[in-house]
DNA sequence: TACGAATTTGAAGAGATTCTGAATATTCTG
DNA sequence: CAGAATATTCAGAATCTCTTCAAATTCGTA
């Protein structure tokens, strides 16, 4: 899961990156609005948290242009000023969530959590498929109920796989989602072997299905 | 699907190109206008990545000739200079899309799936013939619903003869299509025939009934 | 019908891709 | 800061695909 955070206050965005990477979000920052429609322009975040007090610009512009696109997932705003106008302003134009500062950092992940939650599983906290279950909150998988122990980018592997369900997905994105920074990682793909195998052979243990396949020289495949 | 890269900083479309050969595109490159001329000239490229920023010339020309043939596929401009006019004197010339540097591969990558399915299947992401769905999205090929497993040269081969439904298309055409390198293949079609044999052979199992009728002396039929 | 040319078919080797287990590096946790 | 857990790299093994080859078949034409 990666997110673009918009924030020119450093302080602040330097706590919310620190708290959300231990949420294990992959996190991105813009200081301003105008790096943050170029990034915006170039990935498709799962969320963007957006501060409509930046010097440069009209916020609310921003996150008109964010959702004109339909390419950004969910957008929070995050605004000093807690008006109403803004909120109600914010909501029409678009924004899944608003959150007023100074807000708690757990509050803020909760509802980045239920802002993706809503729009990738149409608000479903849990995900059933067959013998297989997927708790987004409480980020469990399990098999016929019992609980199966993934490590985080296993749990990110195989929730992107699942995700992306009967669909072929490259090992370039793959690498993308899996890895933080925007490297250039695109000619080893080892790490993706390694996790892979890992993954499916505690899936199996677990009595699991293996429901992900291979495709040569495509991909990876999670075909249910 | 086959790709032209027309840049002159190496390093870049050394990246562009593996990246995008993950995504199974066959890539050739041209480091200036001639040559990218020259090539466009002597084949039909499903979409052209355009640097418009070469020190031989200028590159809105060379979209307008491309356009004009009205033989290339798709035509995305790149530009280092994000500057409005670029943007939109290349739009008005025939650009299908526009990319500023720097930007991601992924991007890259979906803004061509993009601008090929625009063209191709008037933007739709899934193909319905009869029995036979076609999704290239998923990248994917099912009878009744039901998946078929196909190689890459496979896949290829069938979304190549069944962009060009009921229509024949020379082995030569094929080859040029299915051969990465530029290699001269036109006086051996036996891995055509291989391919071929194959791929009938997996859709008539599959169930789907055989819409590829071969012309002796001409080619091959996508019939439906 | 018979001939040469084009296509189909099956099999096999070369080459590329993926898997695997171990070694190393990194990150987390107390 | 040390020890544990996790992530990544590496190299060899296993697997799959692509292409080529040769033999069999089909096709068009004489």
């Amino acid at each position: 899961m990666k997110l673009l955070i918009v924030e020119d206050e450093k302080e602040l965005s330097k706590s919310i990156v620190t708290y959300l990477k231990g949420e294990n979000y992959l996190c991105e920052v813009a200081v301003d609005f105008k790096t943050a429609l170029e990034k915006t322009e170039s990935f498709d975040y799962d969320c963007v948290l957006l501060d409509i007090t930046l010097p440069d610009g009209n916020g609310l512009n921003v996150l008109k242009e964010l959702k004109a696109d339909n390419k950004t997932g969910g957008v929070i705003i995050i605004s000093a000023k807690n008006l109403i106008d803004d909120r109600i302003a914010g909501l029409n134009l678009g924004a899944d969530d608003y959150l007023a500062k100074p807000f708690h950092l757990s509050e803020l992940s909760a509802r980045i959590a239920a802002v993706i939650r809503r729009r990738r599983f149409d608000g479903n906290k849990v995900l059933e498929l067959n013998e297989l279950t997927f708790d987004t909150l409480a980020k469990t998988v399990s098999v016929n109920g019992k609980g199966v122990d993934l490590t985080r980018k296993e749990y990110d592997l195989f929730l992107y796989l699942v995700t992306n369900k009967n669909r072929v997905v490259s090992k370039n994105a793959i690498a993308e989602h899996l890895s933080g920074d925007e490297a250039d990682v695109f000619d080893n793909f080892d790490f993706i072997y390694a996790h892979m195998k890992n993954l499916k052979k505690k899936m199996v243990l677990a009595g699991c299905e293996d429901y992900i396949k291979s495709i040569y020289g495509m991909g990876y495949k999670f075909d249910i």
